[in-house]
DNA sequence: GTGAAAGCGCTAACAC
DNA sequence: GTGTTAGCGCTTTCAC
């Protein structure tokens, strides 16, 4: 590899020169400028970052915690928050949190390595040494789709509570009162949608009813497929569901056909999340959005401004979530 | 951030010492070498990367090259890399390509300050400085779902136009002769998979016709949407549908929903590369799977043997297909 | 067994 | 304007 000092002997300067030139300093004659430019660009020289980083003491490198089995919602959350941190000048690097135990303190390991300038958590770490370790080491975080107001920590997320109230809420208003809810126990965003089911139906005057609510284990498609055979098989009747991640909706779609009935003339399904995919089952998934686009520019922006050291204001964005009616649900 | 100075001064060694001891070098004294790994449990001391690989010139990091817009199946595949890499001791570092042609250039760059032990590339660069570089700098190369002989780079990949033989021979058996096909032009698996077709056909007596073809400009469901709408529009008649990928079939069984017309009544379709969706759509979609698993393992494995020095064997890996039936396709 | 010293590639004071 | 020097955090000879 090509280094600084081959450029400079090269070019018969100091490797201070070179360094000036191309990180565009001033103090260089122009004309010596444009010589090492051009020698630059013939040998395609690009300065090592581990080195520059080391003096440095920055990466230009934000991690993003993320689950190894990361759905599709979240898939295309990082793309838009990738992008954006590049725009901005950050290079991303994933941290993968894989379900066993000790993948969260792995991480932590990970982290300390690799002296990244920020970290945007797109998956919540319940190990408390990781949220020490980066109030202690004044870390810029943005945590995005969940938030933590007592740690602190800035949050971009909806109102899970309030879209799930949605999503309920629109299957009462179309005449359901037997609603069955696919839900789960792992992460906070589980509990709080499955909280904005129950007021719902508490607001409608519906009794929560046990019978038809199922704890799935994975916000995926085969979880949702399995949790709603589980659903009929208990031979409760409902006619609608509400599924708390539109991976589980899909799954559940699926299950329907399997069993030879149909969405919305038999049961009717909404979900949450609104991703790309749910527009492109048949039928179109109806479900409520999180305005993912402008979230994960927002939580990019945050994290540039707190590299930066400028105030964002409040800690917590909360987003506007959007009820969108597809196929898959109609009047009871 | 503890360094390994600190370290040493609290423990009153040398920072040798230390890190002999977190290396886990011989050469020091059994009791020693506890209590200053109690030191570092006790610190939550993790050496720098960067600082390590400068003067290792290791950085233990494989670039894996993938798109921006990766698609479900190359997700799949880099999350079986990313974990099988991780068991050999390697991070990953993703190269996110995009559309625009500076990107590729950009990607170079980058790969070079970074310093990467090894590339996988889950996506074709055309440009030819990218594998100038490569082989200039004897860097470990695995193409992973596509194959450059010429260049002499490891590659794991299926028998495309095989693979696509298969899905249309499916059809063909069926009964169906008026077969459409939803091709491409970005990558070569594009054009090997419509060449599958072709043979396929002309084996079977069944003469090409342009009419019932239409090459998609992405291979996403919205594509897939909009290239059926078109296929349809245009009049010709057809009992089945051949999408060279899954994500472009699942966009053609949304058109089918849309028009008011059902698979695989009447219209049947086949997909290839058998992507998680593709069992949870309505109806599951009938396709040949490409084994992802298999493919990224080797991947992997093949990349640690490169590292490592040891010899791989043949350079080109081709994987079997394999024709998944589910419920998109009928006879004729 | 352990420490001192050199050096990885780079940038930033500071000298000239 | 340009070069010299020191040093980022680490590992590795080479002394001792």
């Amino acid at each position: 590899m090509m280094s600084i000092k081959e450029i400079a002997k090269l070019a018969g300067v100091s490797p201070s020169t070179v360094s000036r030139v191309v990180n565009n300093k001033k103090w260089v004659k122009p004309q010596l400028r444009e010589s090492i430019l051009a020698l630059v660009r013939e040998t395609g020289y690009v300065a090592n970052n581990a080195a520059r980083s080391m003096v440095l003491k920055r990466t230009f490198t934000i991690g993003i915690v993320i689950p190894d089995t990361f759905n599709m919602f979240q898939r295309q959350l990082f793309s838009i928050i990738e992008h954006d941190l590049e725009v901005y000048g950050y290079r991303t690097l994933f941290f993968f949190i894989k379900w066993e135990p000790e993948s969260e303190f792995n991480c932590l390991r990970k982290l300390k390595a690799e002296n990244v300038d920020g970290i945007i958590m797109l998956h919540e770490l319940n190990h408390p040494d990781v949220y020490a370790y980066l109030t202690q080491a004044s870390l810029p975080v943005v945590l995005c789709t969940f938030g933590r107001e007592e740690l602190g920590f800035h949050s971009v997320h909806v109102d899970e509570e309030a879209a799930a109230r949605t999503a309920t809420e629109y299957l009462i208003q179309l005449g359901h009162r037997r609603i069955a809810l696919i839900s789960g126990t792992h992460f906070s965003f589980a509990s709080q949608r499955a909280a904005g089911y129950r007021m719902a139906l508490e607001s409608a005057g519906i009794p929560y009813d046990e019978a038809r609510v199922i704890s799935a284990v994975a916000y995926n498609p085969e979880e949702g497929r399995r949790s709603m055979w589980e659903l009929l098989e208990r031979g409760g009747e409902f006619s609608a569901l509400f599924a708390i991640t539109d991976e589980l909706a899909i799954g559940a779609l699926r299950t329907l056909y399997e069993a030879g009935l149909n969405a919305p003339q038999d049961i009717s399904i909404i979900g949450v999340d609104d991703i790309d995919i749910a527009g492109f089952v048949a039928p179109g998934l109806s479900t409520v959005r999180q305005p993912i686009q402008a979230m994960g520019k927002k939580t990019a922006e945050i994290m540039s401004q707190l590299i930066a050291g400028e105030d964002c204001g409040a800690h917590s964005h909360v987003f506007a979530h959007q009820l969108v009616i597809r196929e898959s649900c109609d009047t009871f």
